[in-house]
DNA sequence: CTTAATTTGTGCGTATGTATG
DNA sequence: CCATACATACGCACAAATTAA
């Protein structure tokens, strides 16, 4: 299997970087990078993994917590939600 | 019955290493692990056992104390709460 | 009486992570 | 991008009181 460099963000497509990031990030846990009940990486860790503004890696992960795939625990980090 | 490793500290989990042990301490009392009135292990044994700070140790008890669920002593020791 | 061990009380410093402006 | 605040966790050290040897 190839997963590919589908964790590049491409800052001038039609996509925007957080949806990008978003879909990175939902492609990972589906992956099985981090389980259920698991922290992912930090805010700081994932502005320097991505080359991105913090801003938009909480949008990304706001949009995820939409979605339940994320969880956010305030001082403690940012979860996969199960399931 | 199976209580399980419960008895584990996660410390990378969603919820708090010191509110995981106040959690376990509460099960183990209502287990029958220590009667009222009677002394659960010192400080320094907890650590020693779940693998925690002393300050993580000594957050946990607070919490309890605050619950009614122990009592403390000083010089004595922490004592489980009548009720 | 003296000494050592035990147990809680307290303070300082460092690190990480989110929250917010 | 930067700064500040807050919560949490860990490590170390010392104090005070009690008990045991």
């Amino acid at each position: 299997m190839d997963f590919g460099p589908d964790d590049v963000i491409d800052h001038d497509g039609p996509v925007t970087p957080y949806r990008q990031l978003a879909g990175i990030l939902k492609a990972r846990i589906a992956r099985g990078d981090w389980a259920p009940n698991r922290a992912i990486p930090s805010e700081a860790r994932l502005v320097q993994e991505y080359g991105l503004a913090r801003t938009t890696v909480r949008r990304a992960i706001a949009l995820l917590v939409e979605e339940r795939v994320l969880f956010v625990v305030p001082q403690r980090g940012t979860f996969v939600a199960e399931r």
